[in-house]
RNA sequence: GGGCCGGUAGCUCAGUGGUAGAGCAUCUGACUUUUAAUCAGGUGGUCGUGGGUUCGAUCCCCACCCGGCUCACCA
């Protein structure tokens, strides 16, 4: 007895585990089974009561006419009148998410997902056997209904139905109607109850593939080929990051989830693919939080001929037309502010912002030049209080310097360029001056969306740099970049001038959605498992 | 990984060193146009886990688990 009792006391403390105390509950009487499994058992005798009346218990198909959000959308500014004559008959079926019962007549709403339909249940329309079905009805339970549209009293688009027919059973009870599911945890691990009660969610994640679907018309608009490459690499590169590990047993070989699609893009310009893209996840060993999640969305395209700055231009261009056609406007709140997705975006040189706001901070006047030498950078970072790089040199610092000093309020798009050729090993350097890359990165939300650059197509430097890495992963840096012979290969065989770019899709729906985390723009984000007890 | 906050009924939340509370859900009864329906009456909890202090712990202390925010790192 005392056995049975915790289980069902454990059984309550973690609902996503399906019931295992079936046979061990029954007989111990109401008095010692928790209200969820009360309410189960009471659900599954209403099942068998259904299944007594003539009914599958679960049918394999049943024929709509119309989905309940169709014919909201069809029908929400009709009138009485117009509902009448002639008479909308339909068939349409979704999942009770309320019931008002009257007795012997009641309200049932059902949802599609999208939208919710009332349904008018009233004894003296229906068989006696729907009749009965519809008392053994709980919420949550998946019904189809036949019948015809009307307005009820208070004027709400209803059916009158003549048939009902049941279609599955929900054995649990849903959240709560008016405050619906709370737990952050719970609707990230049970994301499905999340999208049953939660209408936003699903109008957060359907903007999310509207988005998707922008950027791909866009680039395929522009001439640009969707491609894609390996998410299993032998060598993880094209980014700055530490891979997930995993082993392929035939040919006994360790393998990489990608940090980036980069070098295979870069691959096929030197195919002759002279704009290419794609949309995919990549996978970065790193921490979580709100703007980082394990695996994440990223689009990545590559244009031959042109260099950062068409890239600039061409990114303002396509995300005020993504914006635009996704939400319908180019200014949206995110948080306390609103922002403005309109071009042109704002633009900051790395090294002169920087600069200009340590002096700012300080006091004094510093110059570009103090940011371009190693020794000068350091003590700047010391008397600004930033935490200077472990290893490296000026580039490091710089870059450590304005992110401390800027990132934060960058909440209007703007585009930070010319970054330290150090911290940017897939960079071209600009003409005549080595220590700077044409690269920017854009800012929107006080976080970084994109990153973008000139590519570096000189298998020489390219080799150049790749040792240069290797000498920080020597010196203890893991997400310095490895050598990939095969990459530089390629470049020997001649890559066009090209420009490339990666924007975090993640992020970018973030800021379309309103979205606080990027957990509430991905359906299942990385969560630590529920221990097995 | 560090700091702060949280975990109490299926859901949303109160609360106290002395047998655990509300609303909704659920059950019983009434009710054939309701909108968080209403009315009456019930059921439902090892208060995250494990130790400790105490006559007695859901509450105090310690450790751990899970989550949130934040810092560090990154896109």
């Amino acid at each position: 007895m005392k056995a049975s009792w915790w289980i069902n006391g454990r059984l309550n403390r973690n609902p996503w585990r399906p019931l295992r105390c079936r046979g061990r509950c029954v007989g111990l009487g109401p008095s010692r089974m928790s209200s969820e499994v009360v309410q189960t058992e009471q659900r599954k005798a209403n099942l068998e009561a259904i299944t007594r009346l003539g009914f599958a218990a679960y049918p394999n198909q049943f024929e709509t006419t119309h989905s309940v959000s169709g014919l909201v959308e069809a029908y929400r500014d009709k009138t009485a009148a117009e509902l009448e004559a002639p008479r909308v008959d339909t068939v349409t079926a979704g999942r009770i998410v309320s019931i008002r019962s009257f007795g012997k007549a009641s309200f049932v709403v059902l949802s599609d997902g999208r939208s919710r339909l009332q349904v008018y249940v009233r004894q003296d329309a229906l068989s006696e056997r729907d009749y009965q079905l519809s008392k053994l009805l709980d919420i949550g339970d998946q019904v189809g209904v036949a019948g015809h549209l009307f307005r009820t009293k208070t004027n709400e688009l209803s059916i009158w139905a003549a048939k009902l027919e049941f279609l599955a059973k929900c054995f649990l009870p849903l959240p709560e109607k008016w405050h619906g599911l709370q737990d952050v945890e719970v609707r990230y691990r049970q994301r499905y109850l999340d999208l049953i009660v939660n209408p936003d969610v699903r109008r957060v994640f359907e903007t999310r593939t509207r988005t998707v679907a922008a950027i791909r018309e866009f680039l395929n608009g522009h001439g640009f080929l969707e491609v894609e490459t390996p998410m299993m690499q032998p060598i993880a590169g094209g980014a700055l990051a530490r891979p997930f590990v995993t082993h392929h047993n035939a040919l006994d070989m360790n393998l990489f989830l990608r940090i980036a699609p980069e070098l295979y893009l870069k691959r096929l310009t030197v195919g002759g693919i002279e704009r290419v893209f794609e949309i995919n996840r990549n996978f970065r060993n790193e921490g979580i939080s709100t703007q980082h999640n394990p695996e994440f969305t990223m689009l990545e395209f590559y244009w031959a001929y042109v260099d950062y700055r068409r890239l600039m231009d061409f990114t303002e261009e396509l995300l005020s037309t993504v914006a635009r056609q996704v939400i319908g406007t180019t200014q949206f709140p995110f948080g306390d502010h609103t922002i403005d997705m309109s071009a042109p975006f704002r633009r900051l040189s790395l090294r002169d912002a920087a600069a200009e706001r340590a002096g700012a901070r300080l006091g004094t006047t510093v110059t570009v030049e103090e940011l371009r030498h190693p020794d000068s950078a350091r003590q700047l970072a010391v008397r600004l209080g930033v935490a200077p790089p472990k290893g490296g040199g000026a580039g490091k610092v710089a870059a450590a310097i304005f992110e401390a000093l800027w990132e934060a309020e960058l909440v209007q798009p703007t585009f930070v360029y010319d970054f330290p050729t150090e911290v940017s090993p897939l960079s071209k350097q600009k003409p005549g001056d080595p220590d700077t890359v044409e690269r920017f990165e854009l800012y929107v939300g006080g976080f970084e969306v994109a990153n973008a650059f000139s590519e570096l197509n000189d298998p020489v430097e390219q080799r150049r740099r790749f040792e240069a890495q290797l000498a920080d992963r020597a010196a203890g840096d893991q997400e310095a970049h490895a050598m990939d012979d095969d990459y530089v290969r390629a470049l020997e065989y001649g890559m066009p001038p090209a420009g490339g770019e990666g924007i975090g899709i993640d992020r970018l729906v973030m800021l379309l959605t309103n979205s606080p985390s990027i957990r509430d723009v991905i359906l299942f984000p990385l969560l630590r498992p529920r221990s097995a007890e």
